[in-house]
DNA sequence: ATTATCTATAGATCTATAGATAATGC
DNA sequence: ATTATCTATAGATCTATAGATAATGC
């Protein structure tokens, strides 16, 4: 292995060895690049403190480098939000939208549904920072997010789509599948706002997961099938 | 009736008659005090663009008066917000006291719960601009805003209570009444989500209402029992 | 005299750009 | 030469205060 060559490569032993001008505040080895240090250190005030009460120089600030250096990686304030919102949403977008596929077939609806359940909760609760808050900022209504908002409708359809083929007759008939995938992806999104008191544990996804079933109507028995449905869905699948 | 000398009074016909330095661009007759129109267009601008994207100049603006104009009747822009978020909460609040204190006894527990999301859920539905949505900026996590923050727990709290009364022996055995309130207020306001799109009817209190029960563990039967129940709670307590 | 506005402005930001500089790479 | 930083700063805000002013009330 060439050392020194590549690009993302491990930071040399103890000496910087970095290009360009060095910082004036020496680089913390976090293992990240500029690029993604400052994403993080976006991330974390954003959800602190919301978007616009963030300003660069504090971004700046917690990186370690000075308030115009940012503009090196990134052209304003905004491209660091689309950055983070798409990232965050994407990844289980492409899981989605191989678990949808296999619906009609081989897989239960309800099965389908416990394991987006279960994989949007398991993202939400893992992201750094609670990134997940960024959903629900003001700023994010903009045009700037159009593209952001379109991901995150086409997974609230899917929850809509697998919500009513899993459901009952009797909820089928009075939940559109607009309201069901509204009240899915909100139910999932419970654990933005336990995020903010406290870690979140298997309790809460278990919880989580059972009152999307039971929203659909499933019983008791319907609720325990699903949930084995979807644990040996996502153990086949690897996911 | 004695004419003009009443605080709150109807405006005059035709004349302004007001006390004070006339505005620059003359008062619309909306019927508001001062006071009242600076908080809805605070209202209305937190609620579009968040509460640090919103200058006080925009808001001074879109009631028609100039900014440090503001500063007449409110200390500072926080202030805004506090009003706007205890004003907020408090009425549902209120409400839901007198509910639960008359729950071991002549009302069910799923009555009394079907009973306190259609309230809430009404609340949120016909607040002016949205208002709930407030609630979800992150500035509010500040120090400032405390005592928002512990009334919209005590609602929280209840929300869990009720709920854990009302709901079956399997529910009540995984699910804490902590992790249920967290849920079943946040079906709730599903409500704030929906408004961003479209206007509340029906169906969706009927759905919000019906997945909160669902979320208990209720059957179908329970469920209409249940909302039986709160109709007849509620037209007698002529809420 | 009291009230509710106004004008003017201080002082503190904040974003983004221009151009210099200190490393490495060739 | 290229890269990633730095310093310096322009220009545009934004919040809050000081003090003037135009009404009504007594």
């Amino acid at each position: 292995m060439t050392a020194g060559c590549e690009d993302g490569g491990m930071p040399a032993d103890d000496r910087p060895a970095r290009l360009g001008r060095p910082r004036a505040q020496p680089d913390t080895a976090s293992g990240l690049s500029p690029r993604d240090q400052i994403l993080d250190a976006a991330a974390a005030l954003f959800v602190e403190n919301g978007f616009s009460a963030t300003s660069t120089r504090a971004i700046a600030e917690r990186v370690g480098i000075r308030q115009a250096s940012l503009y090196y990686h990134f052209a304003g304030k905004d491209d660091l939000l689309v950055e983070l919102l798409t990232t965050s949403v994407r990844p289980s977008l492409d899981v989605v939208r191989g678990l949808v596929d296999r619906v009609p077939g081989s897989v239960s609806a309800a099965g389908a549904l416990a394991a987006l359940v279960l994989i949007d909760v398991d993202t939400l609760a893992r992201t750094p920072h609670n990134i997940g808050t960024l959903y629900m900022l003001p700023e994010v209504q903009g045009d700037r997010y159009d593209g952001f908002r379109a991901d995150r409708q086409e997974l609230q359809d899917t929850y809509g789509r697998l919500g009513t083929l899993a459901a009952t007759a009797d909820i089928r008939a009075t939940v559109t599948p607009e309201r069901l995938g509204g009240i899915l992806i909100q139910l999932a999104e419970t654990v933005i706002q336990l995020r903010r008191d406290r870690e979140v544990d298997d309790q809460d996804r278990e919880a989580i997961t059972g009152t999307c079933l039971r929203a659909c109507g499933l019983t008791p028995d319907a609720v325990a099938t699903a949930r084995r449905d979807a644990t040996a869905l996502l153990t086949a699948a690897s996911v």
